[in-house]
DNA sequence: CATCCGTCTAGAT
DNA sequence: TAGACGGATG
C-alpha cells in the first residue's frame, strides 16, 4: 500500500545504491516483502496445504547476500494489526478465502491454469511461516524482531536510533515514519534505490530552509495514505503545493484553507476529515515499537516531542502491560494476533545443534544485553576488523568470511580489470554488435573503459585520490600485457618480464581474482611447463605474500586452470583437492576453489558467448550505480539508458555465475558438470552473483 | 495540467 | 498484491 506515486515523486531525493557501498552497516529489513515474493514460487503447494519452505530459502538468499557484503541484517516482521487496518485485513482474508474456493472449483472443472492463478491469490504469509524463517535466522545468528504493530514504525525507530543505518523495504510509508535512509527495489544483485530523508526537500521542490519534515509527512497524508483517504482531486502534486504555500503549523486551521489555496472552491474539508488527519499524523509519529535494548515497548516518538494529545493516538496501538509478553512477541515466540505461544526461544540460549552447512554471522545481536555472549560465540577468535564470525562446519565449504572476502575480491577484480581494459581501450577499436548475438568471435576487443567513464559516475572507479598508484600508463607495458602482442609459448625472458610486471601490478592491489580472456589466453600459451621456475622466482620476491603462478592440471572444479594465486602463507586448497580434466582456463588470484569457480570459464564458453555478456555489462553497471547524486542524476540516468540499450541486461561485472557453464549444452564439454554447484559447494549465486543465462 | 481509473504484469522456479 | 502505465476526465 503506502502512498500512491510516492517513489517516483521522490526521484530527486533518491539515488542508485549498491550494497557494496554500505559495507559494514546494519540494515533493517521489511521481511514480509521478501516472504511475499518468496511465497509466489510455492503458492500452489501452500494453497494445497503441502509443506514447503521455498519462501524461507528465498529470504535466506537475500540474507546470505547481505552477509556476504558484511552487512548486518535485522529482520523485522509485522505484529498485530492496527484497529485502523482491521477492516482492510478482514477484506483481504475474505478475498483470499474466495480465491481458494474458486481455485478448488476450477480444479474440479479441470481448468488447471485458471486454478493456479487463483491459488496464487489465496496464499497468505502467516506468522507460522515467518517463524520458520525466524528459526533459520536464529541458527545463523541473524537478528529478528517482531514489531508490536507495523514493521514500518519498528524499522523507522531502528533507523532513527542508529541501530540500523538503512532500511530495506518496498513500502513507501517508511519515509513517513521518519526513516532516514530507505532502500527500495533491492534485487539479488545488490542493486537498489536509496531514498534519503535529508534530501526530501529536493523532491518537494523547495529550499532547505523552507522545508520541515512535518511538511513532507503532511503532504503525504493529504495525498492519501493507509490511515486516511485523500480528499477528492488531491494527489501528491497538489498536496505538495499546498504544504509549501501554507505557513500555518496548526493543521486544524491550515486544512480549512485548502480549497482557497488550491482554487478548488467545490472542495469541502469537514471536521471529520480534520480529526482523521490529526489521527493519521499521530499514528505515523507515535505508533508503538519495541525497544530491544531497553526491552520495552515505546512510542516511535514520545508524545511530549510533539505535544500530541493522546486522544489522537487511537490508531497508534496500545501498550502491552505484560512486559514478558511484549518481549516474547518481539522475539517471535508468540502469534501476534492470538498471543498464543509458538516457541520459547530466548536470546543467548543455546540452540539445538545447528544444522550442517549453516553459517553463523558474528554480528552482535540486538538482543544481547551488555556482557552477554552468544552461546556459540568464541571470543578468542573474534577479529575486530571483521564483523562476521564463522563456524567452520564443512572443511570444503565456504564460510561467510570467505564469502565476504570473495565478494570483495570480485569487486577489486572489477576495478583491476577495468583498469586493464582502460589500457587496451585506447589502442583498440571497439567492435560490438548491438544485439550481441550470434557472434562467436573470441578475440573481440574489450569494452570501453569504465575508468574513462569515471567522471560520469563510475562507481567501480576509486576516488582518484584513494586509488592505488596507477600501475601502468606506459605503452610498452601495455604492449607487454597484451596477450596478443606477447610472445607465444616459451617466451623465455620476455615472458618472465611480463609476469613480473603483472605481479607488480597485482601485488599492489588487494588479493584479486581476475577472469580475463586475455590473460587466460596468454597464460595458457606462455605458462605451460613453466611452473617450477615461476614458483621459485615468485617465492623469492620480497613481498610478505607469496605469489604463485601455477598451472593446475586438476582443479577441484575445473581443470587446467592457469592460476595466478596470491596466498597468505597457507597451502592452497586447490593444490590438494584437484582432479584431472583439461580444457578450461582461468586466471585466479586466490586460494580457494570456491572462488576459483566463480572465475572459471571454459574457453569454449568464451568462444560461444556474445561479447557483451560480461564486458559490456561491466560498464553498464558502472553507470547504474549509486554515485549518481542529485545534481547529476539526470546525466547518470542518460548514461544508464545508453548502456541499457547496449547491454539490455544488467549483470554484476565479472561475477559470472558458474551456472552459466552448466547451462551450456552438455555436448559443449563434459567439464560443464564440474562447474555446476555440487552439494559440497555453497551456491555462489546467493551472494549476488547473477545467475541468469548469458545474453543471447 | 494533475488526478483518476482501469488494465497489465512482475513477483519465483 | 501492488506498482506501472496509458488514456480519460475535470
Amino acid at each position: 500500500m503506502g502512498i500512491t506515486g510516492l517513489i517516483p515523486f521522490l526521484e530527486k531525493a533518491s539515488s542508485k545504491l549498491q550494497l557494496k557501498d554500505i559495507r559494514g552497516s546494519t540494515v533493517a529489513v521489511d521481511t514480509y516483502c521478501w516472504l511475499h515474493k518468496g511465497v509466489f514460487s510455492c503458492a500452489e503447494k501452500l494453497a494445497r496445504g503441502e509443506d514447503c519452505d521455498q519462501y524461507v530459502q528465498y529470504c535466506l538468499k537475500y540474507i546470505q547476500m547481505l552477509l556476504s557484503y558484511d552487512i548486518k541484517p535485522i529482520l523485522v516482521f509485522d505484529g498485530q494489526h492496527l484497529p485502523a487496518k482491521a477492516l482492510t485485513e478482514k477484506r483481504r482474508r475474505e478475498s483470499r478465502q474466495q480465491s481458494k474456493q474458486r481455485a478448488a472449483e476450477l480444479l474440479r472443472l479441470g481448468r488447471v491454469e485458471e486454478a493456479r492463478s487463483q491459488m496464487r491469490r489465496c496464499v497468505d504469509v502467516t506468522h507460522e511461516m515467518a517463524l520458520r524463517l525466524i528459526r533459520e535466522c536464529r541458527n545463523r545468528n541473524v537478528d529478528c524482531i517482531v514489531a508490536p504493530y507495523e514493521a514500518d514504525a519498528q524499522m523507522a525507530w531502528l533507523n532513527k536510533a542508529d541501530i540500523a543505518q538503512y532500511i530495506i523495504t518496498e513500502d513507501s510509508d517508511l519515509t513517513l515514519f521518519g526513516a532516514k535512509k530507505v532502500i527500495f527495489k533491492l534485487d539479488l544483485n545488490g542493486n537498489g534505490l536509496l531514498v534519503e530523508a535529508d534530501k526530501l526537500y529536493l523532491a518537494m521542490g523547495c529550499r532547505q530552509e523552507q522545508y520541515r519534515f512535518d511538511k513532507f509527512r503532511r503532504m503525504c497524508i493529504l495525498s492519501g495514505c493507509d490511515y486516511l483517504d485523500s480528499l477528492p482531486g488531491i494527489g501528491l502534486a497538489k498536496a505538495c503545493k499546498f504544504m509549501l504555500k501554507t505557513e500555518q503549523d496548526d493543521m486544524r486551521i491550515a486544512l480549512k484553507k485548502i480549497p482557497s489555496y488550491l482554487n478548488m472552491s467545490k472542495l469541502e474539508v469537514d471536521d471529520d476529515y480534520i480529526e482523521n488527519f490529526m489521527k493519521a499524523e499521530a499514528t505515523f509519529k507515535h505508533m508503538f515499537i519495541y525497544n530491544p535494548l531497553q526491552r520495552r515497548m515505546e512510542r516511535l516518538c514520545a508524545l511530549e516531542e510533539y505535544a500530541t494529545d493522546v486522544s489522537y493516538c487511537s490508531n497508534a496501538g496500545t501498550l502491552l502491560e505484560d512486559s514478558h509478553l511484549a518481549l516474547h512477541l518481539a522475539l517471535g515466540n508468540l502469534n501476534p494476533f492470538t498471543l498464543k505461544k509458538l516457541d520459547g526461544w530466548e536470546p543467548g540460549k543455546a540452540l539445538p545443534a545447528a544444522p550442517k552447512n549453516t553459517k553463523r554471522s558474528k554480528h552482535k545481536s540486538i538482543w544481547l544485553t551488555n556482557g552477554q555472549h552468544s552461546v556459540n560465540e568464541q571470543p578468542e577468535k573474534v577479529q575486530s576488523s571483521c564483523a562476521l564470525f564463522f563456524k567452520k562446519v564443512d572443511f570444503v565449504g565456504q564460510t561467510i568470511d570467505a564469502e565476504i572476502q570473495a565478494n570483495e575480491r570480485l569487486e577489486q577484480a572489477k576495478q583491476t580489470e577495468a583498469q586493464v581494459f582502460s589500457m587496451y581501450s585506447f589502442k583498440t577499436k571497439r567492435r560490438r554488435s548491438p544485439s550481441g548475438g550470434g557472434s562467436t568471435d573470441r578475440e573481440r576487443t574489450p569494452p570501453p573503459s569504465p575508468v574513462q567513464t569515471r567522471s560520469r559516475h563510475n562507481p567501480f572507479a576509486k576516488d582518484p585520490l584513494l586509488r592505488s598508484p596507477v600501475v601502468c600508463e606506459n605503452s610498452s607495458l601495455l604492449r607487454l600485457l597484451s596477450p596478443k602482442k606477447c610472445s607465444p609459448v616459451g617466451g623465455g625472458a620476455e615472458e618472465t618480464r611480463v609476469n613480473s610486471l603483472k605481479r607488480s601490478i597485482f601485488a599492489k592491489e588487494q588479493p584479486v581474482e581476475v577472469r580475463s580472456r586475455f590473460f587466460a589466453t596468454q597464460a595458457e600459451q606462455t605458462m605451460l611447463g613453466q611452473q617450477p621456475k615461476e614458483e621459485e622466482e615468485l617465492a623469492s620476491s620480497g613481498s610478505n605474500k607469496k605469489l604463485r603462478l601455477e598451472t593446475k592440471t586438476n582443479a577441484f572444479t575445473d581443470p587446467t586452470d592457469v592460476v595466478l594465486s596470491e596466498e597468505d602463507e597457507k597451502p592452497s586448497l586447490n593444490a590438494s583437492s584437484n582432479e584431472v580434466k583439461p580444457s578450461l582456463e582461468i586466471i585466479q588470484l586466490e586460494d580457494s576453489e570456491d572462488t576459483a569457480e566463480i572465475g572459471v570459464k571454459s574457453l569454449e564458453t568464451l568462444k560461444s558467448e556474445p561479447a557483451s555478456s560480461d564486458t559490456v555489462n561491466l560498464v553498464s553497471d558502472d553507470s547504474c550505480s549509486s554515485e549518481a547524486t542529485l545534481p547529476s542524476s539526470q546525466e547518470a540516468a542518460s548514461v544508464q539508458s545508453n548502456n541499457f540499450l547496449l547491454s539490455n541486461k544488467r549483470r554484476v561485472g565479472l561475477s559470472k555465475p558458474a551456472n552459466t557453464t552448466a547451462k551450456k549444452p552438455l555436448s559443449k564439454s563434459k567439464n560443464s558438470k564440474f562447474s555446476s554447484p555440487s552439494p559440497s559447494q555453497p551456491k555462489l549465486s546467493m551472494f549476488g552473483f547473477q545467475k541468469r543465462p548469458v545474453l543471447k
